[in-house]
RNA sequence: GCCGGAGUGGCGGAAUGGUAUACGCGCACGACUCAAAAUCGUGUCUCGCAAGGGAUGAGGGUUCGAGUCCCUCCUCCGGCACCA
């Protein structure tokens, strides 16, 4: 008999698959169903380990399978190829990352075609090739020109190993991901993605997914949604005595009463109690200087107390209405002001020649003694420098802050309100305890603090700046780990300043602790000490009142007697007495606040202080301000340099490229410079699975025509690490190409299973410092690529994420079971068959059933032990048909495709198995002649009796009542219960 | 602390509410062998000589019947966590 030689069957098979192109993929197939089966592609790290045949090996199962079941598949594959192992491999070996990553792909490439998985190589994606890189930019681009990437000076989480910036989600525990150094916080200008503006649609687009409740589960306690209220507490300064103003607000160029952030600040500024008049003014879209000023001195009443509010050209006419009344006034707040012509691209707005900019500041300054500038960050490239200007000529408080939206456009603008009148914002998910908030704690970060107020920053309006200066110092020193592990709470009662609370207009005071998260909510929150355990500890440590406002009715927390948390009745809360906690919070908020959610999740920073990777297709323009390079110029490709060290000071090394970075401006034609940051590799992998779908386009990213092929993926394979990464990332991304009508569906993934993870021998996670890994070359060498993948198949439950330790021994009982399957593929092959084997026939009908129910349903090792019991019966059942051999085969071919290959040629077939179609079931087969029915009296099993399978309920009762007759000597029998096929049981009582 | 998932032999695990422990590993014994390996066969939850009894993390409930459904609790794994 022939030895089973895996060596030369697998290699040879591999070759001839390759040779017939049996994986390439057509996009169509006339009368088949698309089936998109995706893979996380791998980093070419440079060896596989046994993870990656865990990854690969298992899917490619289905993936024949459904072949099998007439599905036109795609199982595509390609490489994540950017990253710091290459930087940090090339820094050491003083090779350029592109060669060390171009020989670790070719290598890897080998390794996989061992493994016999049915990839279609010719779809092949690798995201460090220009071809693919050029749409990454194309991408990046699409979203910065709709206002979703963004720079922004952001306190970042700094490696100083290596020297870069980390997303929040590469810190663990304050360290860094891959190198474990401690994390530093550092400010500096990073490229950020609004991932937030997406919040609601990540959360409420999961429920109807089909996914494992573990990952929807674990994304929205990432996104982190709570829905409450903000409350604003207006603020008494003891050194600054503000007599209360009225406010007059002017809307600019275009613009109406209606427009951005104004209705707002009307309605937040009234529920104060301030009186605000908002005026349309005429002719917003061609202004005339004169049209205007004397329309708002004939319309609006302005007194000693008004504050003029002026935004954009608003401002500008603020000014004039000013120096045309010329009578003193209480205040000017100009929002972003037109100026004069000093403003580039001034002389072409369309206004410009019906306004003069003739200003007297100095009479200005004598009319009014509260003057603001507030300038926008966003916009500061072009205007921040001017509007410096206009406030130094007006000796008026510059205020650069960011807006929500550019120039001021938001509908919301908190900065500008906290100008006008001095006052703390809050968030709050229980707006109902309110009348218990005894004392305010602010974020030593807060933007309050640093920012001015009536031409005074706000901290020197405090009697003990010092102390709260030192403070905030010191916990700007503490790292997030310090903030995190030292929960003792420590803070500083602001002096000088109280805050009124709206519920009860009670004084309290106000502290600043870092207890508080400056970057969560407003960075501010009411303190209920009754009602909540941190406020509580805080309250007792600076001996500040406790006031209880909810009815003891339910839940107690810790120490806090009496404190409420479930659902009950308001007490100790004026109007609101009697409402339960859910009618509170909802009338407190709109009495008092406005309804707010807030999130978790904060915008993806994706720049990276790096080499390796996609360069930011943005040209820096003094002039122009950030620029996108032109569609025809991309992709803007990474130049050779010699020296990939970062320069450690945050700049990418990029940056020592002077000749590329030294542009002109596509759109002034000036000089400028290129961004030299690269792009996270997760911007590269959240549209790879597009790229598949049209590979080799040149005009476009991937046709939508081609996408709807394959689009939105079937089933989408990968490690559980990635479950708030990658898979929130490129949900985001598609959703935003959704929105610009690039891609067709609003959510990428139809199906997601996370992988489990396999164990070193000994139980451990594989490492090399353990010695415990396992290398799938030396096993495949040993025992073959088909024992590999069936063992891994075999282990347990695909579906489910678990973790299994290898057995070497337990490889070896499955090399036994192919050694088993050879042996009777010989004997088949070698004799003439034996007759049909009837008796066979249910037992291979219910095996073609359960394997192809188990495929479906991932669950790989149930549909092995399935073949393992057929195999058992067929080895015992002397002999069986070359047609029923064949059966078995088919069912063998997705898990060892090699072995079933061979032997089903021996068996006489000039075609591949991988060709052929799934065997079906007769139905009628399923059941053997006779079956066992188990007997049961009173629920416990007494027996078991051989019945016709097509017996009636009478007759398989009757048989069941003579085989335990005796049992049932003194007995009444009160019922019996009969499952035609299974069991009867006697309900029976002793007879009295 | 909040949220999600899961607890079954010595091990990985299997069981549409219907014989708990399939299949594999390990172990024991036997056959083959001078011997060993490999292979094949038999056995292998537990108490009991047996008849029988008990067991799916613990306790309760629903049901003729519960590993499976419901309640309370315990443990492990995962996510979030000074998030107001």
């Amino acid at each position: 008999m022939k030895k089973y030689d895996h060596l030369a069957i697998e290699r040879k098979w591999q070759k001839e698959w390759s040779k017939a192109g049996l994986y390439k993929t057509p996009d169509s197939i006339k009368g088949k169903e698309n089936f998109h089966l995706l893979v996380e592609f791998p980093y070419p790290s440079g060896n596989l380990h046994v993870g990656h045949w865990y990854a690969f090996a298992l899917p490619d199962i289905l993936a024949r399978a459904e072949r099998m079941r007439g599905k036109n598949v795609l199982y595509p594959i390609g490489f994540d190829a950017f990253g710091l192992p290459a930087e940090n491999a090339a820094i050491k070996n003083k090779l350029n990352p592109r060669t060390w990553t171009e020989e670790n792909i070719a290598y890897m490439k080998k390794q996989i075609s061992s493994m016999g998985t049915s990839f279609d190589w010719s779809r092949e994606v690798i995201t460090c090739n220009p071809d693919y890189y050029k749409w990454t930019q194309w991408l990046f681009l699409q979203l910065f020109k709709r206002g979703l990437a963004y720079q922004k000076n952001t306190p970042v989480n700094w490696c100083p190993k290596d020297k870069t910036v980390l997303a929040n989600e590469q810190v663990v525990d304050g360290r860094c991901e891959r190198c474990d150094s401690e994390v530093v916080q550092k400010e500096m200008l990073q490229w950020n993605i609004k991932i937030t503006d997406y919040a609601d649609r990540l959360i409420d687009d999961l429920a109807p997914l089909n996914w494992p409740e573990q990952i929807k589960e674990s994304q929205r306690n990432w996104i982190g949604r709570s829905e409450g209220a903000e409350i604003n507490f207006p603020l008494e300064f003891a050194k600054k005595d503000i007599p209360k103003p009225n406010f007059l607000l002017l809307h600019g160029y275009k613009g109406s009463a209606k427009g951005s952030f104004k209705p707002w600040l009307k309605e937040e500024l009234e529920k104060m109690g301030y009186n605000v008049q908002l005026p349309d003014m005429p002719n917003s879209a061609e202004p005339k200087e004169s049209e205007q000023v004397q329309y708002i001195i004939d319309n609006c009443q302005i007194d000693e107390s008004t504050i003029i509010v002026g935004h954009s050209l608003g401002g500008t006419v603020a000014m004039k209405i000013l120096q045309k009344i010329n009578r003193p006034i209480a205040g000017l707040v100009l929002v972003a002001p037109a100026i004069d012509s000093a403003f580039p691209g001034a002389e072409k707005r369309p206004f410009w020649k019906d306004f003069s900019w003739d200003i007297d500041y100095e009479n200005l300054k004598k009319l009014c003694s509260f003057r603001v500038v507030l300038s926008d960050t966003l916009e500061k490239a072009h205007r921040g420098a001017y509007l410096k200007q206009l406030s130094e000529k007006l000796d008026a408080q510059f205020i650069e802050g960011q807006a929500k939206k550019e120039h001021f456009n938001g509908t919301e603008e908190p900065l500008v309100f906290a100008q006008l009148t001095p006052h703390i914002t809050v968030f709050t998910t229980r707006p109902d305890t309110l009348f218990g908030a005894t004392y305010l704690v602010l974020a030593p970060e807060h933007p309050l603090l640093r920012q001015g107020f009536g031409g005074q920053a706000w901290v020197d309006l405090l009697d003990n700046r010092e102390e709260v200066v030192r403070y905030i110092a010191l916990s700007a020193k503490k790292t997030d780990m310090d903030r995190q592990t030292n929960k003792e709470k420590t803070g500083v009662r602001l002096e000088g300043v109280e805050a009124i609370n709206p519920a009860t207009g009670e004084k309290i005071p106000v502290y600043i602790a870092d207890y508080v998260l400056g970057h969560y909510g407003t960075g501010a929150i009411m303190a209920v000490p009754a009602h909540d355990e941190r406020d509580f500890a805080f309250a007792k440590k600076y001996d500040l009142p406790i006031r209880q406002v909810i009815t003891p009715a339910g839940k107690f927390v810790g120490e806090l007697e009496g404190a409420y948390t479930g659902d009950g009745v308001m007490m100790n809360s004026g109007a609101f007495n009697g409402k339960t906690v859910a009618e509170g919070k909802e009338a407190v908020t709109e009495k008092l606040g406005s309804k707010k959610t807030t999130y978790k999740l904060r915008d993806w920073i994706v720049s990276r202080q790096r080499y390796w990777g996609v360069p930011i297709p943005i040209i820096h323009c003094e002039k122009c301000g950030d620029v996108a390079v032109p569609d025809k110029d991309l992709p803007v490709k990474l130049p050779d340099i010699k020296d990939y060290l970062p320069e450690g000071s945050g700049k990418s090394p990029l940056a020592k490229a002077k000749k590329w970075v030294t542009v002109k401006c596509p759109k002034c034609k000036g000089a400028a410079e290129r961004e030299t940051d690269t792009l996270d590799t997760f911007v590269d992998s959240s549209w790879y699975f597009l790229r598949y779908t049209d590979p080799k386009n040149k005009k476009e990213f991937a046709s939508k025509d081609k996408q709807k092929n394959w689009m939105p993926v079937d089933l989408y394979s990968g490690g559980a690490e990635h479950t708030t990464m990658h898979l929130l990332y490129s949900r985001f991304w598609h959703k935003a190409l959704f929105d610009m009508g690039l891609v067709s569906d609003s959510e990428p993934y139809t199906r997601r299973m996370n992988r489990s993870l396999i164990l070193g021998p000994d139980g451990q996670k594989m490492s090399k410092s353990r010695g415990n890994v396992v290398d799938p070359d030396e096993v495949v060498a040993r025992l073959g690529a088909d024992t590999v993948r069936m063992y891994l198949a075999f282990i347990g439950p695909y579906s489910e994420v678990s973790s299994y330790p290898w057995n070497p021994n337990g490889v070896v009982g499955v090399r036994r079971f192919l050694e088993r399957v050879w042996k009777v593929g010989q004997f088949t092959a070698g004799s003439l068959q034996s007759t049909e084997n009837a008796n066979i026939e249910p037992l291979l009908h219910r095996t073609i059933k359960k394997v192809g129910e188990d495929i479906s349903a991932l669950k790989f090792n149930t549909a092995i032990s399935a073949l393992m019991v057929l195999l058992n019966a067929i080895e015992k059942s002397g002999g069986i048909t070359v047609k029923q051999w064949s059966i078995f085969l088919k069912l063998l071919s997705p898990f060892a495709p090699h072995i079933a290959e061979e032997l089903w040629r021996e068996a006489g077939n000039s075609t591949s198995i991988h060709l052929e179609e799934w065997p079906e079931f007769d139905p009628a087969l399923l059941k053997d002649e006779n079956v066992t029915i188990v007997i049961q009296i009173n629920g416990k099993t007494r027996g078991e009796v051989q019945v016709p399978s097509d017996s009636d309920k009478s007759a398989v009762e009757k048989a069941a009542r003579a085989t335990v007759d005796a049992r049932l000597v003194g007995q009444k029998i009160s019922r019996t219960i009969v499952v035609p096929g299974r069991l009867v049981n006697f309900v029976v009582s002793e007879k009295v």
